[in-house]
DNA sequence: CATGAATGAGTTTTCATTCAT
DNA sequence: CATGAATGAAAACTCATTCAT
C-alpha cells in the first residue's frame, strides 16, 4: 500500500514520475477526482480497477479506507519531497523557499488528482482520518512559516504576518491542482517558474 | 428567490449583512458547506428548513435546482458588489485593485459558505448549470486581469504575466472561504487588510 | 356529468357524434387510454383539462370517481344505443343481431377510448365500481345470448353453445377498440360491415 | 431465465405444463395480472418472490426488464408451440387451422396470465421492448392469415377478407385469456373445442 | 372555482457491505 | 482473490389528496 519512494528520501525531489499506486488506488483517484468521493461507488472503483467488489474489499476494508490510503500516500509523498527539497537547498531562506515552493508547485501539478482530492475531500473523511491529514498539512504549512520567519530575520523577506503569508503561499500552490491540465498551453516548468515568482513577491522577498 | 440587493447596484459594496435567502436555501447552504452536495440528502434539507420533502419540491424541482439557485444568487451577489466596488474607486489601477480585492475578500468571508460551495461543487453541477457559473467566474477573473494590465500600463504594477497573476490573486481570495471561521482570532477587517497587502505584492504593486 | 343523450333513447342509434363529456372527462379519457389509469396523475388530468388540481377535486372527489364517471357514461351510452338498435329492428333474430352488433361495433370505434378503458381498467376499479360495470356488461352479453337463442329457435342460427358464442361475438366487438384508429385505411362503415359478417358466421347464421 | 422448452421445438405442442419461470417472474406474473404493471410495486414482487428488493435487482436491472423477460418468454413459447402445431399438421388449410388455433387457445388458457399481460401491458412497455413484442405478435397473426388464404385457394374456406378475419380469429383466442378461470365450469379441452368451432365458422370453413 | 402551499405514504432505484463457494 | 447472491438502509422523487385564502 505504500511505495518505497514515499517513506524516505526521494532520489530526486523534482521527480514525481513513478506514482507507485496500485490499480485500485489509481481507479479511486480518477473517480474521486472526477466525480467526488460520495458520487463514486465502490462498484465503479472495482470495475475500473479490473477486479470484483469482494476482491476490492479483500485489500481495503471500506471505501473510507481507500480514501485514507490514497490521501495518506499523497501527503507522505508531498512531505518527503518538500523535506528533501529543503535539505538539498543552500540553507538560506530564499534558497529554501525556492526549493520548497518549486517542489510544492510540481507536486500539485504532477499529482494534481491526489492533491485535489486531499484538499477537496477533507469533509468526506471520518474524524480520525481527517485529523491525521490536517496534522500532516500543518507540518507542511509550518515549514513555510519557518522559512519566511528565517527570511525576515535574514532581512531578505519583508512581510509583517508570516503565518498569514505562509497560508496564502500554501493556498496558491494548492489552488494550482484545481485548474492545471497536462494538456494546457503552459508546461509544468513554465508554470512553476511563474508561480514561484508570484509566491516570492507575495512573501515580500527582495534581493 | 432573488433578493433585491443582488440584481442591481448594492447600496454599500462593503455590506453583506442581508443574505436574502429563504429558509430552504439557508438550510441547503449549511448542509452543502458542511457535508458536500452528494452527502446531503433532500430529507435533511427539508428537515432543517422546517418543512416536508414534498413541501421542498413544491419550491424547487430538484436537488440540482437548489444548488443552482444557491450558487446563482451567490455569484450574482459577488459580481454586483465587486462591480460596484470597481465603479466607486478612483479609477486608477491601484484604486480599483484595492476596492475590488477588498470586496472579494469580504465576500468570501461574509458569504463563506456560498462562496465555498460555488467553488467546491462545480463537479456536482449538471453541464448547463456548470457552464453558467464558469462563465460568471470568468467575468470576475477578467475584471482582475484588466485591472492588473491597466496597472502595468500606468507603471504601478510590475508583473510579467497578468493572466497568471490574476488567477493567483483570485485563488487567494477564494481560498479564504475554505479556512475562515467567524469565531477565529482575526476580524474580517484585519484579514481583509492583511490579505489585500499580500495580494498587492503578489501583483507586483510598487508605490 | 351525464349528457341527456345517454339516459334515454338516442335519436339515432347509429349516431355517436356528440360525446357529451366535459373537459375533465375528456382529458381523463385521453390520458387513461394512452397511459393507463395508474400511470396517469391527477395533475396531468387537471392540466390537460385546463384547470387547477383543487378545481378538479371540486368536481370529482377522487381519481377513482373520475374513472367511474367516465366508464359509467360510456356503458350507459352503449346500453342505450344497443337497446334502441334492438327495439328498432324487425324483431327477427337476424334483424336484431344485425342491428345490435352493428351498433356495438360502431360504439367500439366511435368511442374507442371509453370502450378500451372500460375493458382494460376493470382491475383498477374499486370493488363497488367494478361490480356495477361488470353487471352492465352482463346485461349487454345477455342481450346477445338472447338473440342467438331466438335465432336457434327460429332456425336461422345454428350453433350449439349460445352462451360461449355470445361471449365470442361480444369479445370480437370489444377487441375492435384496441386496434381501430380513425386514420386507418378502412372506414367505420366498411369495418362494421366486414366484422358483422364475421360475427354472423361465428354465430352460425344461415339464410 | 430461459426455459429449454421455449427456444426450440416443444416435445408436445399441446403441453404447457412446465412454465419454466423462476420465482421472481412467477411473482411478477401473478401481480401484473392481478393489479397491472403500474399498480404493482417492486417491493411486492420481491416479497412474493421471497427475497429482498436489492436481491431482485441483482437479477433484473429494472421493473421494465422484468416485464420484458416475462412477456418475451411468453411470446417465444407461444410462437414455438404454434409453429410446432403447424408443422405437425397434415398441411391442409383446415388441418393447419385446427392445430394452430387449438394450440393458441390452449396457450391462452394454460398461460392465461402471461398472455393477458402481453396484451394488456403493451402501453406499459418502453418503445424498444414494445416494438419487439408487436413484431412477434405480427408473426403470429401472419401465420393465421396465411392459413386462411391457403384455405380460400383450396376452396375449403370462404371469406372475402382474410386479413380482417385473421385478426378476428386472433382476437378471439386472445380474449379467452381475459375471462378463463381454471376453476370455471368448463375444462380447457371443452372450451378449446367449442371456440375452435366458432373460429372455424368465423373463418368461413365449409367441409 | 383558482392559487399556492403543504404532506404522509409511497415509488423505483442505488448504496456499501457481507458471505458462501 | 473471483463469482454470485444477498441485504438493510437510504437515496431522489412523485403521488393523491387537503386546506387556507
Amino acid at each position: 500500500m505504500t511505495s518505497s519512494e514515499n517513506s524516505k528520501t526521494p532520489a530526486d525531489w523534482r521527480d514525481f514520475s513513478d506514482d507507485g499506486l496500485n490499480p485500485m488506488l489509481r481507479a479511486a483517484r480518477e473517480l474521486f477526482a472526477r466525480h467526488g468521493y460520495h458520487a463514486t461507488s465502490i462498484r465503479s472503483i472495482a470495475k475500473l480497477a479490473g477486479l470484483s467488489v469482494p476482491g476490492l474489499y479483500h485489500h481495503y476494508e471500506s471505501k473510507q479506507a481507500i480514501l485514507d490510503a490514497l490521501v495518506s500516500t499523497g501527503i507522505a509523498l508531498m512531505l518527503a519531497h518538500t523535506q528533501a527539497a529543503d535539505r538539498e537547498s543552500d540553507g538560506t531562506a530564499i534558497g529554501r523557499f525556492n526549493n520548497v515552493i518549486d517542489c510544492l508547485l510540481r507536486y500539485h501539478m504532477f499529482r494534481r488528482d491526489e492533491a485535489f482530492i486531499a484538499s477537496s475531500e477533507m469533509r468526506s473523511m471520518e474524524p480520525d482520518v481527517r485529523r491525521r491529514h490536517v496534522a500532516a498539512r500543518d507540518v507542511q504549512q509550518n515549514m513555510i512559516t519557518d522559512i519566511i520567519q528565517q527570511g525576515i530575520a535574514e532581512g531578505t523577506f519583508h512581510c509583517r504576518h508570516p503565518k498569514e503569508t505562509a497560508r496564502a503561499v500554501s493556498s496558491l500552490c494548492v489552488s494550482v491542482s484545481s485548474w492545471y491540465r497536462p494538456d494546457g498551453p503552459l508546461s509544468i516548468d513554465t508554470i512553476a517558474e511563474r508561480y514561484l515568482d508570484i509566491a516570492r513577491r507575495a512573501a515580500g522577498f527582495r534581493d
